[in-house]
RNA sequence: CGGGGCGUAGCGCAGCCUGGUAGCGCACCUGCCUUGGGCGCAGGGGGUCGGGCGUUCAAAUCGCCCCGCCCCGACCA
C-alpha cells in the first residue's frame, strides 16, 4: 500500500491522558483514538494488528479442533438469571431495557450462552467431547477503565468452552488449550509466563494465567528462576525469610505489659525494640457472618485469596471497630490470641514452632510478651500469608522474583457450575442422564498488542513482534521526486508483495528524517531505505529492532526481507 | 464510590490569581526552497475558551450547578 493514500495519523507530541507506554504510543503511531473512558477506536493500523493476532489465535484454535461460532452480545437477562450471575456480576455489567421494557444486558463473557446452546442441542455422550470458541466483543462496565487498551470497557475476547463426559476429557481440553495458548503466545511474540492462579468464586479446580511482564500491569506474580515454579502472588507459596531475631528459649507464661498508644506492628516494635518478625499480627474477620481470629507475623501481609479459600467464604470481610470491641473488650491496635474462646483462632504456618513472641493483650494499651503458639492458645495452622520479596521457593530453595504483569490470558476448569445450574444434560453410555463437565478459556486479544508494546519499544517508538506488526516492511525512498528512487522503490515494493510480504511503499512527499521518525514510531519490523546508495545499485535493509543496517542490491531486497523474516 | 488533577484550534500548552480585542509552538493550506533523521522562508485558514445558570456596563477569567477525561485508592467472572 502507499502510505500517501492511508490514514496513519502519527503525533509529535504526546497526548496528555496517557501515561504507560503502550498508550501513548498507540495514540502517537495512530493506532487508535478514544471514544469514551476505556472505549476506542481502533484506526486502520491497529485493525490490520488485531486481524493478525486473531488470525494465529483461529490457526491455533482450530488446530486443537475447536469450533468457531459467533454468539450475540446482546442477551437477556433471563440467561443471567439461570445461573445466577445477573446479580454476582453487580455494576460490572451493562445493562438496558428493550422497548417493552425487558431487562438485558451486554455480555462480559459467554459461559451462559454457550451452556445454553450446548443444553438444547447436545443429547449425547457420543456428541462429546465439544470445544467452542468465539472472537466477541466483550462489555464490561469497568470502575476505572486505565492505561490505554490495558483495562477498558469494550475489548475483543477469543473465548473458548469446552464440555466433556468426565473429568479426564476436561483435564485434556484443558490440556490442549494450554498447549494452544503457549503457541499462540508464542507465535505472537510475547515473552509470558504461565502461572498457577486462583480459580475465582466461579468454582473450579485448576486455573492458569498467562502474564506478561509490565510496570503498566496489574497482578503480580511470583517467580523462580531456578526451578521455573510460578504462581499468582495471591495464591504462591514461598518459604519466608527466618525471624530477624531469635526467640527468647526458656518456658515462660504470657506476661502483660503497658504500651501506652502503641497501637501498630512498627510502633510496638520500636517500643520494645524487637524486630516485627517477633510480633504477632492479629487480624479479625468475619467469614459466613462468624468471627475468625486469624494471626501471621508482624512483618508478613495476609493473602485475602488464602483466606477465603480455607474459611469458604470469598466474600469475608474485616470486622467492624465495634464489634472488635464487643468480641475482645479492647480496640484493634492490642488484639492477641491469649485467652479468646469466643471464635476459631487461624493462624499462618510461619507461626508454627515460634516461642516467646509478642501478641496483643485483648486490654488497651496492653501487650504480652513470651507467648507461644500451642502452649498458651490453639490454633489452626494454614499457609495464610501472602508472597514476599526475599522469600524462597518451596520447592527448590532459591530466591523468589516478584514480577507486575498484565494478564493476557486465563484457562481455567469450570467443573459443573454452569451445566448444573442451567441444566445441561446428556444421556451416557448406559442411558443415564449426566452432566457434562466444562472448562472456559480466554485471550484478550487487544492486550497481546498493548503488552507486546510494552514489552517491545524504545524512545522512537514501537518495535512490534513481526508476526503481529501491521506490515512486514516498509519501503522508504528518501526522495520519491527522484525517478530513479522511485522506480527502485516501486521495483521492491512489487518484488515484496510477490515474495508475499505485507509491503508498505512511503511515497510522500516529505523529508526523509519526517519518513524515518513515522517508520520507527508505528514499529515496522523492517525498512528498506532507498537513497544515495541507489547510484552503486544498493539500498538499506534496516532492522527496526536492533537498528542494524545492511546494504543489498536493488534486485535482492525483497528476498533479504523475507531471508530475515522467516529468521525472526 | 472516596481522594487529587485537568478541560482554551487536530496535538502540546500560556492567558485565569488582579474581568476589558483569545495567544504561542507543532500540525494544516498556498507558494518558493530543500531532500539520509520531525529542514528553511513568506503568506494563510481554523476557537460554542467542556455545558448551563448567575454576578457585572463587560466573563476564558469571579460564584453556583452539571458533564467529560486522567491519576491514586476501593472494586475487578
Amino acid at each position: 500500500m502507499y502510505w500517501s493514500k492511508l490514514f496513519i495519523p502519527t503525533l509529535r507530541e504526546v497526548p496528555a491522558e496517557a501515561e504507560v507506554p503502550s498508550h501513548q504510543l498507540l495514540l502517537r503511531a495512530g493506532y487508535v483514538r478514544q471514544l469514551a473512558a476505556g472505549v476506542y477506536s481502533y484506526l486502520f493500523l491497529a485493525q490490520r494488528s488485531l486481524l493478525k493476532i486473531t488470525r494465529i489465535v483461529r490457526e491455533e484454535m482450530d488446530a486443537i479442533g475447536a469450533q468457531e461460532m459467533l454468539l450475540p452480545a446482546l442477551n437477556p437477562a433471563e440467561l443471567w438469571q439461570e445461573s445466577g450471575r445477573w446479580d454476582v456480576m453487580g455494576d460490572n455489567m451493562f445493562r438496558l431495557k428493550d422497548r417493552f421494557q425487558r431487562d438485558l444486558c451486554l455480555g462480559m463473557t459467554h459461559e451462559e450462552v454457550m451452556t445454553a446452546i450446548a443444553r438444547g442441542e447436545l443429547r449425547s455422550y457420543k456428541q462429546l467431547p465439544q470445544i467452542w470458541y468465539q472472537i466477541q466483543t466483550k462489555f464490561r462496565d469497568e470502575a476505572r477503565p486505565k492505561s490505554g487498551l490495558l483495562r477498558v470497557r469494550q475489548f475483543l475476547m477469543k473465548d473458548s468452552y469446552s464440555f466433556d463426559m468426565d473429568q479426564a476429557g476436561l483435564d485434556t481440553a484443558y490440556e490442549k488449550h494450554y498447549r494452544a495458548y503457549c503457541r499462540i503466545f508464542d507465535r505472537c511474540g510475547l515473552e509470558y509466563a504461565a502461572v498457577e492462579a486462583h480459580s475465582g468464586a466461579m468454582g473450579g479446580s485448576q486455573s492458569h494465567e498467562f502474564m506478561v511482564a509490565s510496570e503498566a500491569g496489574e497482578d503480580f506474580i511470583v517467580v523462580c528462576a531456578q526451578c521455573g515454579y510460578s504462581a499468582n502472588l495471591e495464591k504462591a507459596a514461598s518459604r519466608p525469610a527466618p525471624p530477624q531475631a531469635p526467640d527468647p528459649e526458656g518456658d515462660f507464661s504470657p506476661e502483660p505489659f503497658h504500651t501506652p498508644g502503641r497501637k501498630t506492628i512498627a510502633q510496638v516494635a520500636e517500643f520494645t525494640v524487637l524486630p516485627e518478625s517477633s510480633q504477632m499480627k492479629s487480624l479479625v474477620l468475619v467469614a459466613d457472618g462468624k468471627p475468625v481470629l486469624v494471626l501471621v507475623r508482624g512483618d508478613h501481609q495476609l493473602s485475602e485469596t488464602k483466606f477465603g479459600s480455607v474459611s469458604g467464604d470469598p466474600e469475608f470481610r474485616p470486622a467492624h471497630p465495634e464489634e472488635i470491641r464487643e468480641w475482645f473488650g479492647a480496640d484493634a491496635g492490642s488484639l492477641g490470641p491469649v485467652g479468646v474462646a469466643n471464635m476459631p483462632i487461624l493462624a499462618d504456618a510461619a507461626l508454627q514452632g515460634r516461642r516467646n513472641m509478642i501478641a496483643g493483650a485483648n486490654r488497651d494499651d496492653y501487650h504480652l510478651r513470651h507467648v507461644t503458639p500451642g502452649e498458651d492458645f490453639a490454633a489452626e495452622f494454614h499457609d495464610l500469608r501472602q508472597a514476599a520479596p526475599g522469600d524462597l521457593c518451596v520447592n527448590c530453595g532459591a530466591a523468589l522474583r516478584i514480577v507486575k504483569t498484565v494478564e493476557v490470558g486465563h484457562i481455567f476448569k469450570l467443573g459443573y457450575r454452569y451445566s448444573e445450574s442451567m441444566g445441561l444434560r446428556v444421556l451416557n453410555a448406559e442411558g443415564e442422564e449426566v452432566t457434562p463437565i466444562m472448562g472456559s478459556y480466554g485471550i484478550g486479544i487487544e492486550r497481546i498488542l498493548s503488552a507486546a508494546i510494552e514489552l517491545y519499544h524504545d524512545r522512537d517508538g514501537m518495535v512490534l513482534p513481526p508476526a503481529i506488526a501491521p506490515f512486514n516492511v516498509v519501503i522508504t525512498p528518501v526522495n520519491f521526486a527522484d525517478a530513479a528512487q522511485r522506480e527502485a522503490a516501486e521495483r521492491i515494493y512489487r518484488d515484496c508483495l510477490d515474495a508475499g510480504l505485507d509491503a508498505l511503499l512511503d511515497d510522500r512527499d516529505e523529508r526523509p528524517g519526517v519518513k524515518f521518525k513515522d517508520a520507527d514510531l508505528i514499529g515496522i519490523p523492517f525498512r528498506v531505505t532507498v537513497g544515495k546508495k541507489l547510484a552503486g545499485g544498493f539500498v538499506e535493509l534496516v532492522v527496526r529492532q536492533s537498528r542494524q543496517a545492511a546494504d543489498v542490491p536493488v534486485g535482492e531486497a525483497a528476498r533479504a526481507v523475507a531471508a530475515r523474516l522467516a529468521e525472526a
